[in-house]
DNA sequence: CTTGCATGTGCAT
DNA sequence: TGCACCTGCAAGT
């Protein structure tokens, strides 16, 4: 279940739970067992996410690195308790807490060069203090297509997945389909802060609440759908349902290979 | 039991 | 633009 939040969360508590102290490292399923073998026994130095990129640092000769994505349905489990089912690609444990990972989209080893080159790819991420959100202003200036898509570009807000772009898109009531060259510097910085915040709350709380503040004349409507998956949202997987704020029909449509809801009522400003 | 969908990305066409 | 990839879950049979 990988949006930011998500990412950031796996690499606090795996810093938390195994943070230097030597782990048994293994890879049942097989497909990581040489990497596994290589780290068995080694110091956990700790684990950091940029965007949807989860590194974990072992005190070994390079590379000292592994690189995690979950993809769309990776899963990265950390507990007492784990039932050890399913396919595991990688198993970190010590006495008492287990990680288990499942189906990620890669785990693979790499250099603290390669965790680099990653990094400088990757556009600035809502949920770390060094992001300069202007270099994602300037990419999205440099393209004709849609808000709504260029939100799903990593390069320009790291982190960043389908739910949250659907819901801080309807929170501003901003028309999905604005080209991201016609996107003002103002309406850029708003969706900016308020990804910082929302993505920080959903850090904190582990799942996506969307609700807005009680300021807001949005806010009596304040009985968003609770979505297993994500949290309290709006629009997001909402298709057909009357919209929370003005009962018109929220609306999907596949853009570029992916779901995006909203509400044509709604969401008509090309503006914050 | 089977099927389809899912918070993602990269590659081929 | 479409597809492959990896797994889990819910809904349908």
């Amino acid at each position: 279940m990988p949006e930011g939040h998500v990412i950031h969360r796996l690499a606090t508590q795996l810093t938390a739970a195994f943070g230097d102290e030597p782990v048994t490292v293994e890879s049942p399923q097989g497909r990581f067992a040489a990497e596994a073998g290589r780290l068995d026994g080694a110091v956990l130095a700790g684990a950091d996410a940029v965007g949807k990129h989860l590194f974990i640092e072992f005190d070994v000769p390079e590379p000292r690195w592994v690189h995690i994505h979950l993809g769309l349905i990776g899963k990265l489990r950390i507990g007492t308790g784990l039932s050890g089912e399913g396919e595991i690609r990688l198993r970190i444990r010590d006495g008492a807490t287990s990680a288990q990972l499942h189906g990620p989209q890669w785990c693979r080893a790499v250099t603290t060069a390669e965790r680099e080159a990653v990094i400088a790819t990757s556009g600035p991420d809502p949920l770390r203090p060094d992001a300069d959100p202007e270099v994602g202003f300037e990419r999205l200036l440099r393209s004709k297509k849609s808000f709504a898509a260029l939100l799903m570009d990593q390069r320009i807000a790291a982190g960043v997945g389908n739910i949250f772009r659907a819901e801080v898109l309807f929170r501003h009531r901003l028309r999905p389909t604005t080209p991201g060259c016609e996107v003002d510097r103002h309406t850029w910085q708003v969706v900016w802060e308020d990804l910082v915040g929302l993505m920080h709350g959903a850090v904190e709380v582990g799942r996506i609440d969307t609700v807005m503040d009680a300021h807001s004349p949005e806010a009596q409507h304040r009985a968003p759908r609770v979505d297993p998956h994500g949290g309290e949202v709006y629009v997001y997987r909402r298709a057909g349902q009357p919209c929370l704020v003005c009962g018109r029909a929220v609306r999907t449509a596949a853009l570029e290979g992916r779901n995006l809801y909203w509400c044509a009522g709604c969401q008509n400003r090309k503006r914050a």
